[in-house]
DNA sequence: TATGAATGAGCCTTCATTCAT
DNA sequence: CATGAATGAAGGCTCATTCAT
């Protein structure tokens, strides 16, 4: 008796899950460029072949993991997009992002450290512009509801805050003091 | 007539810096590990070769690269270690720096870039940590003396601040709004 | 269908074998400095590339080649250590080295020209000391029981006597008289 | 008052032997292969462009090395040559030649050490091999003289032997018993 | 003659990708 | 789908040699 289609549908998915979290472990530690696909595979316990029955290319294994972070980002955003109290929302949204930067640490680690390389792995990067973009509409609108008289640039400043924060987190490690950080940042936006 | 000591090294000092300069170009926008021995020789003219002459090796090249845009960096923080009142000399100094950020643009850029590698590059990256903690230091004893409440909290902060502009900067180009971001954390920081 | 482990390693140990094969042959000729991999892989009619799939560097190759000879080098040896007559022992040891040396020309040709270069290839080189000591002590424990008066000097003397002859041989080619020497040497030896 | 021709042409035999004495050092210690030109000038203090007004090539200053070893060489086998008791004469010879081992360490090394290289440095080759047969006939005149045999081949088997044993002595070093190695020699031979 | 800058061919090695089984 | 052997372009680097000064 064959298996059914949504079967192999998941075990696909499983599969291209295991390699995304190996590759994703790699390329955040050593970077894009420093991880082979010889590396990704051994990590995964799998031959360098079948790597490409899942991922057509090195740079779509990179889309793929960036995709997933999208949603990860997707979804910290929505918090801001809700309905209440805007102050409220900001402090959770907050709150949200500084968890996922501890939670989902390789991820965000691979997307700074992508963010500067203007001239390579397009699509991924195009992925990023937009979400950046995208950061500030939501939290400008967010501004503007406070009554804050340039929500715009405000957006983009908390935005700088935010991801030199984590800049700086990802280059000295647990020497930073990162919730404090986030403790500040909390309480200068949150001043009515 | 053989040429003297002096005249060589005048050439010598010429030479390495055509090659650091148009190396510090291809790092900036196609990253360091994308740029190849090949590229730096053909936009400087030169057979491969000669690269060696100058330096021992690309990440040596790199390293000079660094020294030199320290000394940049050194210059700017000075003007916060200067006498005077502090709001002055802090105005003075985020002027100065968003000013090298658009006449040192490739190196700023590179900087940043190289500021995510964690695992590679380890002199020009130890030099990178050095200065941050500089910064902090210097920026901290401004904010004392200003009587902020937590200063070293702070000082982190707008490095954190300042390192992301520059990121976004880099990250979307002439579409950032960089000199009115700066207008407003120049705003922000000397309210008195 | 996917080849089987079995199937794999067969393939993987022969073309292994051609490789060192090729490789020897060009070594022993050009002398190992002046075998590019190129060379090597060119004549064993692979890629480059293919090259680094069974040997992880050249120096590596080198060692794979040396660590088969050893064993032809073990089994003449394993002739002296056997039980009988020391003096049939000897003579049976004598002839199984020459006829070595026609028959495994170019591993004893490589061997030589090894010797020579002392400080490179380490590894290499250590195998060959080793060889060379162990066969000191066991063609004195044979001159011992013939009652040689000065067995170890006696030993050396052999095996230098051995080895120039080698040296020479390779040198002027089949011009040198090798069964000559070789007649010379064990009639000398056997004198009772 | 300009120099006169002679004493330029003895500044320039000086300069060239002292280029000479180090290629030779370093030959000898590091192989012919792995000494670079720049290795070579920086030794003997002066610049690489310099070298080349001695000498056409790498391979032309090896040559050079190799015609001045010839002549001590030639030294040597001069005392086979002489008049008087054949077992003196030899018996001189060896000493002499182990001697010359001892105080020409480097040449002897390197000369040994490029035998065993067929397809390269033909020239240098060439004058080596000449030496050999010369050394052949030359001996094996003595040994008919003393009325030996079989004087061709014991002349085969002497040479052998002594390069042999000089072969193992520069593999091992001051380890190897080379003094009593050259009595048993001498010994050998001297019996009447 | 002396210098060292410049060359460019060639070296060893890596790696994303393809493909027969 | 899974495997790992094979490819070949490209990378960083070395070095004997040439040449303008």
């Amino acid at each position: 008796m064959p298996r059914s289609k949504k079967q192999f549908s998941i075990m696909r998915e499983k599969s291209r899950k295991r390699l995304m979290d190996n590759a994703l472990e790699l390329f955040a530690v050593d970077g894009y460029e420093n991880t082979s696909i010889s590396d990704i595979a051994n990590k995964a316990g799998v031959a360098k072949g079948t790597l490409y029955h899942y991922f057509k290319s090195k740079e779509d294994l990179l889309q793929a993991i960036f995709g997933r972070g999208a949603e990860e980002i997707e979804q910290i955003m929505t918090i801001a997009r809700q309905d209440g109290d805007p102050y409220e929302r900001l402090e959770n949204m907050l709150i949200a992002l500084f968890n996922s930067i501890e939670s989902h640490y390789d991820f965000w680690r691979l997307y700074l450290s992508l963010m500067t390389q203007i001239n390579s792995y397009d699509t991924a990067r195009k992925l990023m512009t937009e979400l950046m973009h995208h950061h500030v509409v939501v939290v400008a609108h967010l501004f503007k509801e406070m009554g804050k008289e340039h929500p715009e640039e405000e957006a983009f400043l908390i935005g700088a805050t935010l991801d030199g924060a984590f800049l700086h987190y990802f280059q000295v490690g647990d020497q930073y003091p990162l919730h404090r950080i986030r403790d500040l940042i909390v309480a200068k936006y949150l001043e009515r």
